[in-house]
Formats: C-alpha cells, structure tokens, sequence
DNA sequence: AGTCCTTGGTGAATCGTTTCAGAGCGGTCT
DNA sequence: AGACCGCTCTGAAACGATTCACCAAGGACT
C-alpha cells in the first residue's frame, strides 16, 4: 500500500506539499496538483487514516455503547447516531453490553486505549456505582448519556420527560372507564424506570384513584419478566383491568403471557406499552404505546457530542435534551367503555 | 494522557520494558514488572491503540456493511458479527448503505484509508458492475459477503441455500392444498431474489403445478413494493389462495395491503414469507416463515474473516459457507385444506 | 541597486508505540 | 582464567502522516 513518501517521490515534490494538496493546508500551483493528483490515481493511494490520528490525536471515531443492538429501540438509535456522525465525517464504533456492568467497564477502557473522540453511552441497568463514567469523564472524554441517566453523574444528556410521558398514558387509560390499572416497572435501579412509575403515580393520584401496592411489579426491563409479572398479575382473582408495561420487550412477554391465559387484548385486559414495536400498526393486536423518538435520540445525542469535541470550550455546566414522545393509541386499549355497556345490558336482561 | 515514556520514567525502566511487560513479549523480573504497575494504574495509563496500529500495521478493526441495522435481519447479524469479532479482540465500525451503490463505494474507500483489517459486506442492490469491490479485494483487503453475492466476483461468503429454502416453503403451501400460489421476489438483479424465485418454480414444477407469469411480481424488498404488489395481485379476479412474500420487510406491507383490503389471513389468503420477524410469534397473525440464521451469518462471518486475516495464506479458492434454514410453520398457512372441505360441504347442500 | 513582500515549495521533527541489536552481569564449563 | 551462556534490560529506528520554520525567486517599491 503506497505511502505520501511513494507519491511524493513519483509526482517529483516533498511530502509537505502532497499532504497539502490532500487537504488544501496551503495554496499550491495548478501543474504541480495535478501531478500529485496522477501519482496519487496511479498508486491508488489511500491516505493512511491511522498514521494521522496519531499525528493529530484525533481519531474521528465516536464509541456507542447500547445494552443489545438487536432490540429495535436501540438498533433506531444507533442508526440516527450514524447518520448524524457521518454528516460531519465521524464514524461509530459500536457495542452491546446486555445491561452488564463489568462489560460496560471493559468497553469503556478499550474506548479509551482506541482514543475515541467521544462516547454514547446508553447506560446498563445495574445497582453498582458507576465510577468508571465519572473516570471517564473526567479523563476529558466528552461522554453522552442516552435514554437513561447514571446515578449522581453530571453529564450531557439527550433523554425523553418519561413522568410526563408515562402520565399521559396512564390518563388515556382511565379516560377509557379503567381504575383498576397495574403496572410492570423496569429495574428500579434505573431512574428511566422510576420516572415512569412516577407518572403511573401522579396520573391515578389527580384522579383520585388509591394506589395499589400489589398492582405494581418490578421487572428488569427484559422480556422474560414482562412475561412472569404479567402472568403473575393477571392471575390474581382481582385482576387489573388495564396493564402498562414500562418497555417494549416485557411487552412482549406480556402479549404472551395473555394469550397463554387465553385472555383476549383488549376485551378482557387493556395493555400499553413504552416503546413502540417496529410492527405494531401490521400485527394484531395494534398496540398502544408511548412512542420515543429512538432515531432522533441518536441524533441529536451525536450532534450534541460532536459539538462538544470540537468546540473544547469546559462544559460549565452539562446539556440536558429533552425529546418529545408521542402517545399512540390504538385498538389494545380501546373498547372497554362499551364493553362495560354491554356487560351493564346484559345483566340486566338476566333480573 | 500519560504516554508509555512517562510510565518509563516513572517507573525508572526504559519504554521497551515497559512495552514487554504490558504485552508479555519478553520476561521481565517479578520487581520491575510491580514498579510497573503501579507506575501504570497511578497514571491511569491507557495505552495508545492508534500508535499501536500505526506500528503494527493492523488496526484490530473490522468494517461491516449492512443495507440498514434498522432491518432486524441486519440487527441480528451485525450483533452476530460483534460477538465473534469481540471474542478475538477485533472491533466493528458499522455502515448503512440503504442500498445505495455509491453509499457502498464511499464506505469501501474510507474502510480503505482507515486500514481496517477485513470487511463484512452485504452488497448493495444493484444492477451496476461492482467494480469497487474487485478493487479491494485486489488491494489485499480481505472481504467476505454476507447473505448476498456480489455478480462475477470470487469473494469468500456466507450464505442460506436460497433455492432449497424457497422450494420446501411452497412444497409446504402445496401440501396444504394451494395450487394458485403468488410470488413476491426481490430485485432480479440479486441473485438471493433470483434464486427465490427459482426455489418457488422448482417446487411447482416437481409438483406438476403451471407457472403463471402474471402471479410473480418483481419487488425490491422494501416494505412499499410489498405493500403495491400485494394489493395488485390480490385485486384480481382470480387471485392466489396463497402468497409467497421473498422477505420480510416486504411481507409487513403485504400485511398491511392484506388489512386494508379487508381480507382475513390465512382463511381469504395463505401469507409465507422469507426472514423470520423477531415478533411474529406474539402478534397475530402468526407468519409462516423461512427463518435464515441471522446472527449465526454474521457470526459465521466474522469467523472466516478473522480467519483470513490471521494466517495471511493466499486464499486460493474462496471459501462459501452455506448455513442451514428453518421452514417454521405457523398459522398463517394452515387452515385452507379445512375451509376448502367446508366450501365443498356448502356447495353441495345447495344442490 | 537594495529592501521587502508574496507565493510556492522543502524537509526535519513529531505523535506513541513495537522491536531488535546490543550491553551488562552473574554463573558454568573447560 | 577465559570463553561462553542465559537472563534482563536499554534505547534507537521505524511506522506514515502533519506542520512549521525556512528558503528561493520574482515583483514592487523606494
């Protein structure tokens, strides 16, 4: 693979002035760039990208740590960090950790041997104190919280209002007759996931609705819980009416669990859910949900970053993004005012 | 950040010491090797990567191109992809292309400059000579394509057998009874569409079935061909009792076409598609699909690749591993064999 | 003619590693 | 004693770019 000192020598000039014709560094004469521009073509010279991080410690990379690439929330994010990255020559370097936290650590050491300019980070879920991002940054490694929020950790951020979001939720739920409403929370580890049980709170305190302990149930954010907790509460001889589920993945256990019970959605239990699913609006049931910009979180999250890396200026204090989401509702939580019509009509043609 | 010299000094050793030590690539004395130590974890000594890359002539870095990550096929292979690479110590710059060929050949070329070691590529869609691809392989740049096949290009690969695959699906919908089966295939200058459409062929064939040129339709496996095409075909006259969708991006427009035209699946249509959809076994309706290994692929992939890279042996002929597939049945296929028998019970109380 | 710009080009130093020839030294064998 | 090892450790060269002090030459001005 040919080198600036190969196309120097062919195109007859110093290596200085072929480095400034690859960058236009410094004005040069028309006839010599165009016989750097020949060499170059001849030798299919590819600029050797490594030996100028090192020169201009940078590297042009950004590091993304989600917690699985495969779920869709985060495979939306990663491709808006993408795209935006690259609109301004970054590339990603991307990680899954499963919500583990040593593995978090071990990426964030190899990031920092790679000498990324930066990092999203979504953090995993775990109960132990996340020294390694505060290390991190304070190495000067510009980090960008994603979605969720580490504990006690000055940091930017692009996030969603997960209170605001998942009370409206919740109101859209007793607007449709329910008061009976439980809830499958992520780890409470997670602010992400206490945020959101606060808005279930705040929805049923304005409506005056006592809440109900054994109707709240701490999953972990993974599919397998949403599964277990809702097969759990819908168990109960005094089942909720209505179910929210704090991700979409327990969703997804939830969806089968209800139907292992032979229970219909929405007829007998109403279910929404955060995050939307990709498929939702094709596959039956339409499930309503509240919906979080994935690919504008990545976005902005890598234009926030890229700002940060290159304006240098000390951060006084850290940016805190707060997107939009947008509550969807479709037919998983319809049709229980008119159910209960129905139910009223038909006991009565039983007296 | 404290450079491999600053850890010399402190530790009172020279660099090539402290380079043995950390890289255990001479014996060094139990002493020196703790002053080491602590000289490193007191600097919060992070060793350079770049400069090591730069040295070394080998970046640990692989490039993987995918037509979108968004797709749950390419999610899960790329997840695949960073499972094997990380396992070796290899990191993965991940790419969209959306299909576009000039997007592949951008990507190609900074892959190039930014000497990662080998390259994962799912081809782009296109009826254009994929000359940039010769041309890195050329250069010396391992490749290996994934799930799709460059034209006339001998590249290391790892794919499905698409024929079979397709050909045991519509046995299937054969078996159950269809003779009118319709086909969505890919873009047919990809030879995994064309050799879908083969499979579906081969299958009437043995089955002394007619092919109807107006029940194949040519998509580009997208979701809005699949959508278009679906309701074209099933707007006429004689529509199919059974459809074979060629992916499953497409399949999710053909549901939504079916929806729309108020048909019901599987009872008014037998839907089939290739890919599994991550959610197909919680939503309704249940999809009969081919399921590829995705994961596995990128899994499988990765493995080659590193291979390639490591023992530098000129490949003297490329290497293609077909992995295997699984018809998953489920029922959106089933049932037909039923409503026909009740159909004929009906008729004939009318006579 | 002498001075001073301006324009276009040069090449050595530098970034932070790895690697390898060689130095120092205590022990072993003849 | 001398030759010869084997074991540690040293330090300079190299990887391929960028950059900056410097130089040469031509033109404009006094």
């Amino acid at each position: 693979m040919a080198t600036l000192k190969e196309v120097a020598r062919r195109a007859q000039v110093s290596v200085g002035t072929v480095s400034n014709v690859l960058n236009g560094t410094a004005r040069v004469s028309d006839l010599i760039k165009a016989r750097v521009r020949t060499a170059i073509a001849e030798l299919e010279y590819h600029p050797n990208h490594v030996a100028r991080s090192l020169k201009l410690k940078a590297t042009k990379m950004l590091g993304m740590i989600v917690s699985d690439i495969t779920n869709p929330f985060f495979s939306q994010m990663v491709r808006g960090a993408e795209d935006a990255a690259l609109k301004r020559n970054y590339l990603l370097l991307t990680f899954n950790t499963d919500d583990h936290f040593e593995r978090e650590k071990q990426v964030l050491s190899v990031l920092r041997s790679r000498r990324v300019d930066g990092v999203l980070l979504v953090v995993a879920a775990s109960n132990k104190r996340p020294g390694h991002i505060a290390d991190t940054i304070r190495s000067g490694l510009p980090v960008v919280c994603l979605d969720r929020l580490p504990p006690d950790i000055r940091v930017d951020s692009v996030t969603i209002d997960n209170v605001v979001a998942t009370q409206e939720c919740i109101r859209h739920l007793i607007s449709q007759g329910h008061s009976k409403i439980g809830i499958i929370t992520g780890s409470l580890f997670l602010e992400t996931a206490r945020e959101r049980l606060q808005g279930y709170r705040k929805a049923l305190e304005e409506a005056n609705i006592p809440i109900q302990q054994e109707l709240i149930c701490e999953g972990n954010f993974r599919e397998e819980t949403g599964y277990q907790l809702t097969r759990k509460i819908l168990s109960r001889a005094d089942r909720p009416s209505a179910l929210f589920v704090s991700n979409s993945l327990m969703s997804i256990g939830a969806l089968r669990a209800i139907e292992e019970l032979g229970l219909r959605c929405p007829e007998d239990i109403a279910l929404a859910t955060f995050d939307d699913l990709p498929l939702t609006e094709v596959f039956r049931p339409h499930l309503t949900a509240v919906c979080q910009p994935a690919f504008s979180i990545g976005y902005a999250g890598a234009e926030l970053l890229i700002q940060r890396i290159e304006t240098k200026g000390s951060p006084e204090s850290p940016v805190a993004i707060r997107l939009p989401t947008e509550l969807k509702v479709r037919e998983s939580t319809l049709g229980f005012l008119w159910s209960k019509a129905h139910e009223a009509q038909y006991s009565s043609f039983e007296h």
